[in-house]
DNA sequence: CCCGGAAAGATGGTATACCATCTTTGAAAA
DNA sequence: TTTTCAAAGATGGTATACCATCTTTCCGGG
């Protein structure tokens, strides 16, 4: 068959699309016009809408256009709420489960984040950021709080990354993630949950920030 | 079009087999011979299947039949800690946020449990017994963490089964959502969490002897 | 009798054509 | 000019046919 499976791609393709912002929020994702431009037949196209749409960047309506999703603050913010209690859990848990050995792969990432912080581009250094918070929850030895927690990450990254070109700060990010790391190696659950709660509560209120500053912008265009 | 897509009936009518054992565990589901056992084409069948794979129903093997999933002690033990946490946080939120009309709702789901146990097909029972957890879920007013919860609680859908009609037992469910009711009325967040902690935790054990004894009886009826 | 390879069947992946319904548009009537 | 309704186009849902790859089986050589 195929290398690897078409509507992968497709959706891998269309993901980027979406946060890379040439599909903004609300644009409608017609079967026939999609799969005609990136040259497939509607099949694997229609497969790849759902897997995105599983992933929540897209939004399916009943006998309607699939369009990009534009979650409101209020959705973002309740994410962020199931979110933030995920990750207290996979610490809470990697304090108790992992091995030092992937803890010390925890550490490799705070130490590359701080050494390339200011020489790597946003969006690479974002997608690290993005592997430091999977690997939390991947050291948990909980392959359902894994997956969860994973699922909703990538819900988030569009308003994440927002909030995180918005809002860059070298510091105050690599000392947030320095404390996680503390806690996880001095195997201290409470600390743990507390240094996870202050990080990504202040994650939350960047992305209302974050996301009010975007409708804002696109209320001036339409004027 | 349909009156109702297709493959959402299709989903539902498969998910129905899979739960009452009529495609037990490791079966595999070919899109050919089901779609034409169902009188249906492939493409619909196709769909329905992958829904079933996202709800952890049936495992996707690339370049094979997909099988009806047959998760592991750890998987759903992983699975059920995760479903605590989203659920203690459920209650936490609801404490918070739930209208007292919604919290009346979860009493008379309680109410009919208690008035209604013997008289009623256990399948139906489970079915109101999972009400009751979606509903806490629900008046959290938290969308994301709904959705969360919900898929997580299918997914357990048929160890919680199995688990239920092996140590069916009237006055501890009962007394048990009480409990948590108790907790939710006075909004007291730390209450409500312990109640959960006490149900659910149970609910884990009880999952496990009962996956236990599946497989002893599946290896006898092997030899 | 055992092992290896080739052919045939099985099975999921993809393309295409048709259908049902919804949306839009334009013309006719008020 | 405005409103209504019907026709045509757009669009997602479904069916079917073809293709690529994997599995299985069977025949021939060792």
């Amino acid at each position: 068959m195929a290398e690897e499976v078409l509507a992968r791609q497709i959706a891998d393709q269309l993901r980027r699309d979406i946060l890379r912002g040439r599909l903004p929020p609300g644009a409608s994702i017609k079967e026939r016009d999609n799969a005609a431009e990136m040259g497939v037949s509607r099949t694997p196209m229609r497969e790849a809408i759902r897997m995105l749409a599983q992933e929540g960047l897209v939004e399916l309506r009943p006998a309607r256009s699939p369009i990009v999703a534009q979650p409101g603050i209020k959705t973002v913010a309740d994410q962020s709420i199931v979110l933030i209690s995920l990750e207290k859990l996979s610490a809470e848990l990697a304090c108790a489960e992992a091995s030092d050995a992937e803890i010390a792969r925890v550490s490799d990432i705070v130490d590359h984040m701080a050494e390339h912080f200011d020489t790597t581009d946003p969006l690479d250094m974002f997608e690290i950021d993005m592997t430091f918070h999977m690997t939390i929850a991947e050291i948990s030895q909980n392959e359902a709080l894994f997956e969860a927690h994973g699922a909703l990450l990538r819900r988030l990254w569009r308003a994440r990354y927002l909030s995180a070109v918005m809002k860059r700060n070298r510091d105050r990010v690599i000392d947030q993630h320095t404390a996680i790391l503390s806690a996880l190696r001095a195997r201290d659950p409470d600390a743990a949950r507390a240094a996870i709660d202050r990080h990504l509560g202040r994650m939350g209120d960047d992305i209302r920030d974050a996301l009010q500053a975007e409708t804002g912008e696109a209320q001036a265009r339409r004027a």
